[in-house]
DNA sequence: TATGAATGAGGTTTCATTCAT
DNA sequence: TATGAATGAAACCTCATTCAT
């Protein structure tokens, strides 16, 4: 990122280069919360604090606006999370725990949780996004769990089972999680799931995990 | 005097029964393809055979459509499957399998599958969308699979845990699952899930059934 | 009239020979309180008691309908006035005292009232209107008022006036008092004037007659 | 950062100010001579040099454009005559003969004329528009003709008559002048009455101030 | 760089009229 | 004769995008 780029004017030139961001921000907000469909570009400008036209100095269509807030916000998460995973070492049932629940809650949490609902709401209207969720989201993710999993049977801490569908089974409900958070909890409803989303995490992953043990006189895999 | 007029027209009756169940069908195709916003009502009624205008002799308004829609392909499904629930017996592990594999696979394949999406799409818009929704999906949902767990912690078969946590651990990936099939499933993406959901869903179960067995040593609540 | 024309069925003939003028009858209604666009033809018929189609085996089209109802809510009353007319004698003023109040009375209380608003509000879109409306209203009615002018000036019981404008003065409020009952009358306000039609039809014609009297000193032309 | 950015623009400036008006002027003329629901909006914006969605960037809706028009073109006018009603003085007939005629001339031939068509036409449908009426025109206007007649009533020039009906002798004539102007009269039609407004307005005021002379031998109200 | 007035394609909805029964 | 389901032209209004300033 230029931080420091071309020189006179200052004031001027940091707004500049702050627009995008705060485009994009804005942009997000109202499209998770009203559709993409539903939201005027007036409106994210405004939210931005500019006006109509300018969002076209930087954006060159609504739609491209929607694909930029998609990668803007997904893949910074994403990449962070799978930074994290390779960092640290331990058994891998507290591994596991530590790191999806610490970094789902942050996603959750984050700017990206919004993103899951609009993908799903928007993809086959705007088929290139597919292409971009699955690279840079659902195969980073998929691999960083399906590693965790694969780790724990080669180390004889899980038994035999079909990771592909594990992995799914661990993940979709947290993405489902953040997709309620901006759905149907934003509507005042379905309080007990948005209300504690690190207990749900957690139960969630207790019950997972003891579904991975080791079941007693089964040969594990790498014993 | 048309003394008869209650079926003086034995083809043009026919027709005007079966129209909005016509409408129905191709609202809901359109509105979980393309979305709601981005479906026109003269698409609806073309796909369903008829004219702009008819359409509006049996809905008095696109948003009411889509009303109808959610209300029609949601509602009796979830209900049968309910039905049924309470007619069978045997070891719980085994109803769960038989009854949630078969039961959400007519689900996937039938019309509700979209509603899903569609649901999780417009509810932001549409909040009225969402207590029907509670009423009548989550809550027979929830009471449904939450019914069979504690009928297995009361019966030994399951250990202790917590149980609207476990519904949710269960069901969410049944949701997405139908989801990922109008959204990423349906750009020709993401093959290993929606290319065998059967197989994916009796993963998903075994894995879940057996984080709920009875640890050995650990002494169950019916114990 | 044919009231005793073809025999089979006396019922539904009855009905059939009733039904225009049930129609014209449901359409002055409508289209003076909301207006010729604002008043949909299905309401009309359901006003009337039949269906939308029936409408069209008695008038061709909406725009006809109108000009039907024009044409029988005018010509009758007005002509009941000039018939009224020719069989009176005695003092002009008595004579136009008694004519005018009486006949315009019925007028104001019957269907044709409504006709005034209609034909002023309609005459620009439909010219046609116009012609049938100068011929069969707006003249009888101006030859009418003048007549009576003319007859008290010969008389010597009236002034020398320029007549036509005289006939303005005199019909114009009487025309606007019945667009009045259908306009601002109907929205609840303007009551002094429309509480008490009569009182006003007296007061301005005593005014006017006033006004014809042959001032002393000043040679009437009958003088 | 624009810090002139109120007046950073003459030429778009002049036009933005000034739309409002050539709008109200474009829908004056067209509702008048169409009828407020035969005339499309779209119609509007041509006549006033715009396209369709400009009209929506001055008004809300085509309803009130309406509404703006009446006000405008009404309030303006009657003001304007009762404000110069306050400056005058000398014998009553003279004064009214003089304030009259020249008010209503300039009503008659400017815009204000044919607002009285089109809140006749319209009240029915937009009763808003009959308080607006009451208020701002009927009520001065009456109030102007009525004080006249009793300041005559007063000073002895005028007999004693019934206020109320006096000032509706007066002023339906003049009022029906200008609905006649903008319906029959735009006809082609009526050619005597709308050929020579004037005529006729001094020809009324002619034979109503004869009928308000205090008839000799009777005792006026002043004496 | 930033603005916001202007555009016009496109969407929803209405309703006069037709016609099979 | 009477019905009312069906049609599709036409109206209102929105909003993404442009461009003069």
């Amino acid at each position: 990122m230029p931080l420091l780029s071309s020189s006179h004017c200052p004031f001027r030139q940091r707004r500049k280069e702050a627009r995008p961001a705060e485009l994009l921000e804005a942009a997000l907000a109202l499209f998770v919360e009203k559709g993409f469909a539903n939201t005027r570009s007036e409106e994210v400008a405004r939210l931005a604090g500019v006006s109509k036209g300018t969002l076209y100095l930087y954006f060159p269509s609504k739609e491209e606006l929607l694909k930029a807030v998609i990668q803007r916000y997904l893949a910074d998460e994403i990449q962070a999370g799978v930074a994290e995973a390779a960092q640290i070492d331990g058994p891998t049932p507290v591994l596991m725990e530590r790191l999806l629940v610490e970094w789902w809650l942050r996603v959750y949490h984050g700017g990206a949780s919004g993103v899951f609902k609009l993908v799903l709401t928007e993809v086959r209207n705007f088929p290139e996004i597919a292409d971009f969720y699955l690279e840079r989201v659902v195969r980073p993710g998929n691999e960083l769990v399906g590693g965790l999993l694969r780790r724990g049977q080669a180390r004889g801490e899980f038994r035999t089972v079909d990771v592909d569908a594990a992995v799914h089974s661990i993940i979709m409900p947290f993405v489902l999680l953040c997709v309620h958070k901006h759905t149907l909890g934003a509507c005042g409803l379905i309080s007990d799931l948005n209300a504690d989303p690190t207990g749900f995490m957690r139960a969630h992953l207790g019950l997972i995990l003891q579904g991975l043990q080791v079941r007693t006189g089964e040969p594990s895999r790498a014993a």
